[in-house]
DNA sequence: GCAAAAGTGTTTCTACTACACCCATGG
DNA sequence: CCATGGGTGTAGTAGAAACACTTTTGC
């Protein structure tokens, strides 16, 4: 007989995973389906789920936003945990879960995960049992979202955000490896909801040690083109 | 018959109390007692405990503090969850698991809680079922501490010192309601881990639109007595 | 030649640093 | 009268903010 997975099926984990369009940011969800009253009913969650019965929590976060997306080798940083017990009372949720799992479920404390990827590695998802894709993070407000994710993702945003005041380098994990300033300016003000000059800006970029100028311009747009640098060490 | 109190035996809470006795940093530990092989077996845990079935988290953060050590009404504020599997497989830990709850217990995720609190209200820690006491922070290091508590108020003191670069009112939570700018400037010194000017730092705290000072002195020191100041709103 | 974005300097203000001595009180 | 901690001012420096125009390129 083959060695039966074992779920702990009162602690969960779940994965907010950030990106950058160049404009925007974007967050990583996955498609949910449900039947109900003879009707499929669609919506998005968060990757995540249940941990085994003798897992890692970190390991597990990364272990399912594996499976769930295809995405390797992604640096998680716990941030939170949610566990409300009324979290886990939405009764759409609960017939998804145990359909899902194949378990009754009660209360589930999930632990979330923050992640910040670069978006345009053309990235694939792969995945045999889930379905990703980008969202606005502006959208994520007025769409129908699992559990208590809209908050999970709020909180994870929150936390991106005052970690960066602590260290900046992080933005880099969010840009392409090569990059125009106007890029960077765009996303620094994106999350830190601030419109800075672009001279000061530039003036303070410059003074970044690890913001090398490339030899190389950006092509194909419609105007002078910028200066590529890239993020070292 | 009564109601029987069911516990989550899956998920714990954790509370890192710190306080300042003027000069330095303490952490709020619990006595424990471990009978094995008919020896007495003394360390420290900190005030914790697996929540119930229905329990959301931070009120059952709440309530064990006050089961435990009296205190009531502190603002506890979740910083970070652990949940290595080796966490709850220390013999001696498992021992007194059981014991204490009466329930076999596998591995717990625990969500680790902080709270600052001013130490010089004569506290009475009031509690039938444990004994409260504050240890100098810098004694924990060589302390023998249940699970992996130790980790946690690592962790917690990290939490605090990042999140004071954010809200430096933080602080006044410490210090008592009648302070003088040496205390404050002792205890920011201690959590900045710095050795700030004198004048510059009076200087700075004069900025400070929230700290008022008193018409009030010092009394019972044998120098000149330090005038008095308060947090306001 | 014009639309669209890239790129560039100077001045002002503010916040932090360095630094040494007199003051008030109790014993 | 002396030991102990309380309390004060000035000058220099570094980083942030305000502010407008010229350059390059594709179409």
């Amino acid at each position: 007989m083959a060695n039966e997975i074992i779920y702990n099926p009162h602690v969960s984990v779940d994965c907010v995973v950030f990106g950058f369009d160049g404009e925007k940011l974007k967050v990583l969800l996955i498609e949910r389906t449900i039947a109900e009253n003879n009707e499929l009913f669609n919506d998005k969650k968060l990757p995540g789920s249940i941990i085994l019965a003798d897992e890692d929590l970190d390991k597990a976060a990364s272990r399912v936003l594996t499976e769930l997306t295809g995405l390797k080798n992604i640096y998680l940083s716990q941030f939170r945990s949610f566990g409300g017990p009324d979290r886990t009372k939405n009764p759409r949720d609960i017939l998804w879960l145990e359909n899902t799992m194949q378990l009754k479920i009660g209360r589930i404390v999930t632990v979330a995960y923050v992640a910040l990827i670069k978006i345009d590695r053309k990235i694939q998802f792969k995945s045999e049992i889930a379905q990703a894709n980008w969202y606005d993070l502006n959208d994520v407000a007025t769409m129908n979202l699992a559990f208590d994710h809209a908050e999970i993702i709020n909180k994870g945003m929150q936390h991106i955000r005052h970690n960066l005041d602590i260290e900046p380098y992080l933005l880099f994990e969010l840009l392409p490896r090569k990059f125009t300033i106007t890029q960077l300016q765009s996303l620094y003000d994106t999350v830190h909801q601030t419109r800075s000059d672009v001279r000061n800006f530039r003036k303070k970029v410059s003074q970044w040690p690890h913001v090398v100028a490339l030899d190389e311009l950006e092509e194909g747009v419609a105007h002078r083109a910028a200066r590529l640098y890239k993020y070292k060490k």
